[in-house]
DNA sequence: AGATTGACCGTGT
DNA sequence: GACACGGCCAATC
């Protein structure tokens, strides 16, 4: 295997994958989870799968930010509010009412 | 099956 | 740094 989609065979499944592998603290940009899912310029797709997806608890779509850190849209709690209050209490270092993507972006291992 | 929308991104002004 | 335009992909109406 050479990704982290190598196991699902659909692109919402492989976009849950990723963003499911998003560790605690961390925070990865629409981006970057549809580039690991085998779909480098489906950053919207992403949100569509993220705003459909009901496993919150499985895959942790609040870890996910816009390219230059933005907190875009959640289908729960309060939106951004709620999204940025989580990202914070899970260690993510933010400024102002974006997530400091040069402390706390999500590192996948291109190697293993 | 066709058209529209949306939790985006990059570039230009 | 803020606003505007176009392009891309998949889900939903």
């Amino acid at each position: 295997m050479t990704s982290l989609a190598d196991f699902s065979n659909t692109f919402s499944d492989s976009v849950r994958k990723v963003v499911a592998g998003i560790p605690t603290g961390k925070v990865a940009t629409y981006g970057q989870v549809a580039e690991l899912a085998g779909r480098p310029r489906a950053a919207r797709a992403v949100g569509m799968v993220m705003r459909t997806n009901k496993d919150t608890k499985a895959v942790p779509c609040h870890r996910v930010v816009g390219s230059n850190g933005a907190l875009t849209g959640y289908a729960y709690g309060s939106g951004v509010t709620t999204k940025k209050q989580m990202l914070q209490k899970e260690g993510v270092a933010f400024r102002g009412e974006r997530a400091d993507l040069a402390v706390s972006q999500w590192q996948p291992k291109i190697q293993k």
